[in-house]
DNA sequence: TCCGTACAATTTGGCCCCGAACGATACCCT
DNA sequence: AGGGTATCGTTCGGGGCCAAATTGTACGGA
């Protein structure tokens, strides 16, 4: 393809740097460029429609797991916002604090909890999303309907790698040893 | 594309639940989906390869922008990884107390600060990046050279239309209006 | 009935993250 | 020379974030 636009400045001099090393070089550029477009979409939402509406990225997304699927245990909601459990329980204690989401008690089984939007939760949502997908339009562009499914589908088979193959992937790389710790957070007790 | 894969549950339940709204599909799903390989491929990194060097996600991107670019500036570092001046210095700090980084003031202007690697953060680099390398090849494993290359050129042209015109549509849609405060950080004073 | 195991959400500890406020340096202009 | 103004890095406040530890409920089997 002739019309290609010219590699980032950063790219050349990584590539520069690494000048005698074998590198999957493709394959540093989808990550880094993933990482850059998320963190570039994330904070141009954060600073315009989320700001104006006093809402996080993460309670957002929250907002709109429980919006689509209606009233859902809190791991699934964890599981679909991409949150971790105990995230999730500090930021719908926030969102239920501003009368946006309800928390109930499953009726047979004690250890669960629900989670459902108050109805000013739906009408926060109803006003809010269509101004959050026209900035989803806007981030996007650059890119035709045809771009756009192509670069989603892409994404998708990626996300799809780490979640089936991952999990083994790490254990293999371990190769019998146990894990080192985590950097950050509560250190094992042993 | 006949064998095009079928669009995931979630957003099969989204369609449904914004039935007579007109929403920008393509978009959405292309925003949904960078968010969720970020994250997957971040976690899928910091668990396997960053772990093992005892680093967080932010510390490695650091220490890359350091080890590819040379000594810099940290505002030119902050830009570089995608994080704020504030991160930075905390970053930057934590790496310096491992040894990993030198900070050094400019020599004709005092408000500068020049960050370089130490020896051992150049060893540890050469040691840890074609890991992470191997790891970058593995998340993109179902994606040939030329998918790589097409799906990076798309989230390059997401980040550059937000580079390029995002801070002037964000105060098109202000319209006028001062901007709503941040929900959390430091409180403007006056 | 009581015990062990499984699995739920919450608590906790350490770090990341942004952007407003701040203090210090640089530099232009008169 | 000296007073604005711009720009640097740092500090600070309010959250977000993960995973280990913890607490509490469920349930099958002895």
């Amino acid at each position: 393809m002739p019309g290609q636009r010219s590699i980032t400045e950063a790219e050349k001099l990584a590539e520069a740097k690494l000048g005698g090393m074998p590198v999957r070089h493709e394959q540093m550029a989808v990550v880094a460029n993933i990482y850059r477009a998320a963190s570039a979409v994330r904070q141009h939402l954060e600073n315009s429609v989320l700001r104006e509406a006093d809402l996080t990225w993460t309670a957002f997304v929250v907002l709109w797991v429980i919006w689509v699927w209606g009233e859902s245990e809190t791991r699934h909601v964890a599981e679909e916002a991409g949150i971790s459990k105990g995230t999730l329980t500090g930021v719908s204690r926030t969102l239920e604090a501003r009368h946006l989401v309800r928390r109930a008690g499953h009726p047979s089984d004690g250890r669960l909890v629900l989670l459902s939007l108050t109805d000013e939760g739906e009408e926060l949502m109803r006003r809010v999303f269509p101004k959050f997908n026209e900035e989803e339009a806007f981030v996007a562009g650059q890119l035709s309907d045809e771009e756009c499914r192509s670069v989603a589908d892409g994404l998708r088979r990626v996300v799809l790698q780490v979640e089936e193959h991952g999990e083994e992937r790490r254990l293999a790389l371990l190769d019998g040893a146990e894990p080192a710790p985590r950097r950050s957070g509560r250190r094992p007790k042993a």
